[in-house]
DNA sequence: GATGAATGAGTGTTCATTCAT
DNA sequence: AATGAATGAACACTCATTCAT
C-alpha cells in the first residue's frame, strides 16, 4: 500500500522534473518512465494518461506549496508580518526549487482547455485567499480603508511572481528575507517621495 | 514588392489570431494559412518554419506594442504621470486586444530553447526600460531616494500583468483610467495606514 | 484434481460470456478473469493463451452443441422428422443460448489461419452428418431421388443458420416449433405454385 | 478530380485486399498503404481512420455487388428467372472474387458496435430485397400464396451464403448456371418425393 | 497454486514540411 | 509565385504475458 504510494510518488516526481525541463508537448511519457526508473506501461498503471499525470503533478505540486505558504495553522501577529512571512518563505521556497518552479512557468496554458480553466482558478484561489489577508489588514486598521483589498492581492501577486521571475529563469538566487523586506518597504509605505 | 509585405502581413495576422486562440502547440500551420485565406504551402514560401513564424508573429507583435507604450517620444511631464500614461495605455491595449495578448500567455515558454531566451530577453528589455523610468523619478525627486529603481520596475512589471489577467483569461473589460489611478495610488502612498 | 476441472470450466464459462459479447479482439482477458472471479494471472495457469483459452472455449461448446444436435442416439423414424428435430432443438437451443451462439458468429473467422481451418472443418463435419440424413431420405424414399444430397445438406444448413440471425442478433426469442415447421414446409415441397 | 478518385479507389482496392487477407485486427493500415504503393499517411488523406476505410471499402464492395445483383433495372420477365439470374451473378461474382468475397467472412462481427450494427443492417436491407421478389412472385401467381415472403427470403439468403462457402474458404470454382439451376429447383419444387 | 504489478512491443494517427504542377 | 497532395517521423497508449511474492 505504501509501496504504491511511494511508487506514484516517484512517478510524479520524474514527471516535475521532465515537465519543468521540457514543458509539456515536448516532455515524453517515456523519458519520465525512464527518469522514474520504470516502464512506460508502468506509468499507466497510475495515471490514466499523459494529461491526467500532468494534472496530478501540477495539483500536488501546488497544494504541497499552498499548504506550506498560506497553511492552515492561526495566525495571530499583525498581517503585515503574516505578510513578510509568505514573502520569505515563497522566495525560499524558489530558491530551493526554482527548476520545479519552472513547471507553472513552462508550457502551461494552452495545453488543454480544462487545465487552462484549472490553473486559473488554482491562481485566483491563491489570490482571494491573499484578498482575506488584506482585508483583515484593513479591518484590523493596519492598511489604509481606501484601498480595494482585490486589488492589493492582486498587485501583491504580481509583485511576487515577477520579483521571483530571475530566480527561475537564471536559477539566480536571491536572499529571500533581504528582498521579502525591500518589496514589503515599497508596498507598504510607497513609492513616492515624502 | 509591397503586395509580399502585405501577403507576409496577412500571414502574420492570421497567426496571431490563431496562435493567441490555440497555443503554439496547438495551432496548425494549415488553419493559419486558412484564416489568411491562402494555400498551406505559401506560408512557407515567407516562413521557413512554424517557429519562425511563431517568433515572427511575436517579435513584430511585441514590438509594435512596446513602441506604442514606451515610443521614443520624449516625455517632458512627472515621471508619475508618464506612469500613468503607461498603465492606461497599456489597459486600453489589452482591453482592445484581449485574445491577442493571450499569446504571451499561453504556450509560450518551452517552445524552443532559442525562443525561451529569446521572451525572456523582452520582457527584461521591458523591465530595464521601465527601471530607467523610476531612476529618473528618483533623480527628479519625485521617488524616495532608498529604494531600488530595478526592484520597483518588477514590482510594476508585475502589478501591471496581475491586473491584466482577468481581462485576458475571462475576457471582462475594465475602466482603464480607473484602474490605473488605484494601481497607481497604492504604488505611489503604499498600503500602510497612516 | 476435480477442484482443478471445476476452476477450468469456470474460465472457460466466464471465456464463453465474454468472448461471445465482445467479440474475440476486443475481448480482455482480465475481463475473463474478472468474470471467472480469479486473478488474472491465474488464468494463464489453465490455458497458454488467450488463442488456446478461445479455441478450447470455442471446440467444448460446439462439441457440447454438436452432441446435443446430432447426438449418436439412433433414430428410427420418418428422416422428415428427424430434421424437424433437429430444427427444433437447433432452435429452441439458440432461443436459450442466443448470447453464447453469437460467439460462432462474433469476430471468429480471422482469429488466426489454424482456427480458421478448424472451424470451417467443424461446419463441414456439420454439413456431412447432414448429407448422411439427406442421403438416407432419398434411399427410404422419402426425398426425390434426382436431387444431391451434398447441396440439401448445403441448403439446409444455410437456411437454418438465415433463420436463426435475428434471434442472435437482436435477441428475439421466435416459436420453435412452429419456425421449424415452416421452414421445412418451403423446403419439403418448394415454393412454386401448384 | 478523376485522379483523386482513382487514389481512393486504389487505396479501397489495397484494403478489401488486405482486410481480405488478415481480418480487420490483423490488417495494418501501413500494409494497405505500402499495397497501395503510397505513404501511410496518404491514406488519411483519404479516410479519417482504419474503421472507415473499412466500413468504406466494404460498402463500396457490397454496394457494387448489390447493384450488380439486384440493380434498378427493371425486370419484366417471371420472378423465377429474376431469382435465376441472382442466383447466377452472385455466384459468378463469386468465382471472379471469392478472395474479396472474404471480406464478408473475415474477422468483420465484432469490430465495433457501429459496424456490427451497419453490417447487420446491410444485411437485412438485402433480406428486404429479396422479400419483395418473393411478394411479387407470390402476387403474381408465381409462388405458393401460403408461404412467408420474409421467412422465403431467409431462407433463400441463407441458401445462397451457405453455397458459396466452399468457394470462399477452399477458392474452388463452381458451375454458377448448374449450381444456380440445382439450387432453384430444390428451392421451387422442394425436396419431398412426389 | 494464485496473484497482480510491471512490462514493452506494437500501431493508429497527427501534422510540419516538401515538391511537382 | 502559389498550391495542396503526399509523406513519414514521432508518440500516446493498450494489453497479452511474465514472474517475484
Amino acid at each position: 500500500m505504501d509501496e504504491k504510494q511511494e511508487r506514484r510518488d516517484n512517478i510524479l516526481e520524474a514527471a516535475a522534473l521532465v515537465f519543468s525541463e521540457k514543458g509539456y508537448h515536448q516532455a515524453r511519457v517515456e523519458e519520465i518512465a525512464v527518469q522514474a526508473g520504470i516502464g512506460k506501461g508502468t506509468v499507466y498503471e497510475y495515471f490514466a494518461s499523459k494529461l491526467e499525470l500532468f494534472q496530478e503533478m501540477f495539483g500536488t505540486l501546488l497544494g504541497r506549496w499552498f499548504e506550506e505558504l498560506y497553511g492552515t495553522e492561526v495566525w495571530e501577529g499583525p498581517v503585515v508580518e503574516q505578510l513578510r512571512r509568505i514573502l520569505v518563505v515563497h522566495l525560499e521556497f524558489i530558491n530551493r526549487n526554482a527548476r520545479l518552479a519552472r513547471v507553472t512557468f513552462v508550457d502551461s496554458y494552452g495545453v488543454d482547455q480544462e487545465l487552462d480553466q484549472w490553473m486559473y482558478e488554482q491562481r485566483q484561489e491563491k489570490v482571494e485567499r491573499m484578498e482575506q489577508f488584506f482585508c483583515e489588514g484593513i479591518q484590523r486598521g493596519e492598511f489604509r480603508d481606501d484601498l480595494d483589498a482585490a486589488l492589493l492581492a492582486q498587485i501583491f501577486t504580481g509583485a511576487l511572481a515577477s520579483v521571483v521571475v530571475p530566480v527561475v529563469m537564471e536559477e539566480i538566487e536571491i536572499d529571500a528575507a533581504a528582498t521579502a523586506n525591500r518589496v514589503l518597504e515599497v508596498l507598504m509605505h510607497g513609492i513616492a517621495a515624502r
